[in-house]
DNA sequence: ACCTTTGTTCGTAATTTTACGAACAAAATG
DNA sequence: CATTTTGTTCGTAAAATTACGAACAAAGGT
């Protein structure tokens, strides 16, 4: 009854993307980069009532989830979806909601 | 810039449903109970190498997140998800994701 | 060169999550 | 009525999450 054995890796791979969106900030994040393509930062600092270091700490979760990337555009940072993990995570949750 | 004025109900409530499909052992049981109508905890804590009581704080997150229901049937407890808010997660993944 | 802008990292703190075993409760079964 | 089955609750501990401000780093503008 290993662990491994009974949860697969698509299971794990849902709840690894399931858990970058838990958070209302981050949701925020997600369905403004999915309406417009990318965004600043700076936006989402002037925008969100949170401070900076909070954002870029989310920001950094939605990074390591693989589900958004940064580009430097300086002095600013562009962010954009990532638009593999995307699809994978659309794919997942498509399959798992069954919709 | 209120928290409430910019995050709507909406991503809260995804945000919500994401955070409780945010872990393995509980897409696992979402993923089986969206394939099988029901189950009880008792196949459950066979199947998964956790503790019974592990298993049991899991289940009640997903409660709490109204994503599924126990019925007693003493002495077991038959759990389904609940489907009308389940459905309402479909809907909100479904506009978020675009799918 | 200096200052401003932009965003990350660090240090810290409070809270939440995850997990376990032991104890407990409820109810069926012998 | 004692025992077994089933699952929750309690106590505890370790780790992760969330949040903030201060300090720092990078790079563009003056």
């Amino acid at each position: 009854m290993n662990i491994e054995k009974v949860i697969t890796e698509k299971q794990k791979r849902a709840a690894r993307y399931a858990k970058a969106m838990g958070h209302p900030v981050r949701m925020y994040v997600l369905e403004l980069l999915s309406s417009q393509s990318c965004c600043y930062s700076g936006d989402l600092t002037e925008e969100l009532p949170i401070a900076k270091s909070t954002l870029s700490q989310h920001l950094k979760e939605l990074k390591e989830a693989g589900l958004i990337q940064g580009e430097i555009e300086a002095p600013k940072i562009k962010y954009c979806l990532n638009r593999e993990n995307w699809k994978e995570a659309q794919f997942l949750f498509k399959q798992f909601l069954r919709i």
